[in-house]
DNA sequence: GCCTGTCAATACGCTACCGTATGGATATGA
DNA sequence: TCATATCCATACGGTAGCGTATTGACAGGC
């Protein structure tokens, strides 16, 4: 079935069908590459129908990421949250990270467009709001303050940096055997041992 | 001291000052902001005269990325390595990393050009070096084959992680201490302690 | 049955960049 | 001194994208 005969099917396009278009295009091909003119071939459509739905191009851009931030980037916390042990939780939130793509590969192009001015917000406060759980969650474990603060940081960063080194780099693709071992190895390395950790004064 | 100025007294311009223009432009706004024709306004000539010296745009691009592997990315390695001690090599290489800047700048612009096919291998080359040269470390530390890898990946992917939240993101301008404490954190939690480790067998 | 609002096609002008062609300037050395 | 090699300016044609203006198609409410 091809795009164009998909649209012959739904015959009109509302703007949330052009936000998931360019969610698919950050995905696939970074920020740079959503344009309205591609865009619209995509879609098997011209600009003419665009330029109904939005004024500009930043217009669509902007209305994509905020739905984003709001339906998928929250995700995978709300999930994890239910879990009451705060070492079981980080735990599962490490193990969930590894596992499913799309999220991840959102976030990365998100990551490599930052310069964009209606990125930046966004992935601040997404990023700000992840590393704040994952302090909360140290915090719970135990750790003093300071601690729960730098480590959050270096885990969030250790998330952060494997995904380019993995996705864009494609550092070499590891077998899931691999992978699985190096996950362990970083949650013995990011996550004290049970009783390793008393509980901090401050 | 106008650039147009600059350009009177050096009144000519070799492929080096190109590669040069180009790798400030790279670490100032990114790979996709290497075009020639602001490039050569830049200079303050026209591009008349960079087609004199490189056949096209992606040429020069090359050009400067060999010169930035050869030349830069593998300078900060090359003076930790005299260190005899592993420990202290790591650790110094921990120390350094967290001074300097453009460097850093650099190699972050060129992980978000990754798709670019000139971009990719250079940055497989100089990461997969510096990984090899982590795990060595790691290795000589006494860590097994496999603790080795996957620590070095793990510290390395924190290292780029967090250029992206730092450089890019801006999470929050830290002040010197507050950097110096995280380095130590992250120096204590990814630098086994030294006698905590028993030379593996493997 | 027609009017109106909704979505889309077409055609246009504009900007920024790439790459080519060609001639001009300048320094150097024979 | 003048010839050649080197470096640069100018002018041109081409592409890809943005945004606008205008008209067309069609469905639903009246």
């Amino acid at each position: 079935m091809s795009v164009a005969s998909a649209r012959a099917e739904r015959s009109r396009l509302s703007a949330t069908d052009w936000e998931q278009a360019a969610l698919d295009v950050i995905a696939e091909q970074g920020v740079a590459a959503v344009a309205v003119e591609p865009l619209a071939r995509r879609l098997g459509v011209t600009k003419g129908s665009f330029y109904w739905h939005f004024g500009t191009r930043d217009e669509l851009l902007e209305a994509t990421l905020r739905r984003w931030e709001q339906a998928d980037a929250g995700a995978l916390i709300a999930q994890v949250d239910r879990i009451a042990d705060p070492r079981e939780r980080l735990l599962e939130l490490f193990r969930r990270t590894s596992r499913e793509m799309r999220s991840h590969v959102i976030y990365s192009a998100l990551l490599k467009a930052l310069d964009h001015p209606a990125v930046r917000p966004v992935m601040q406060r997404v990023s700000q709001r992840r590393i704040q759980y994952l302090s909360l969650a140290y915090r719970a474990l135990g750790l003093s303050r300071r601690d729960a603060t730098h480590r959050s940081r270096l885990a969030y960063g250790a998330y952060v940096g494997f995904l380019q080194l993995m996705l864009l780099l494609k550092l070499e693709r590891m077998t899931a055997e691999e992978f699985e071992a190096y996950v362990d190895h970083v949650v013995a390395t990011l996550i004290p041992a049970r009783g390793s950790v008393q509980p901090a004064a401050d």
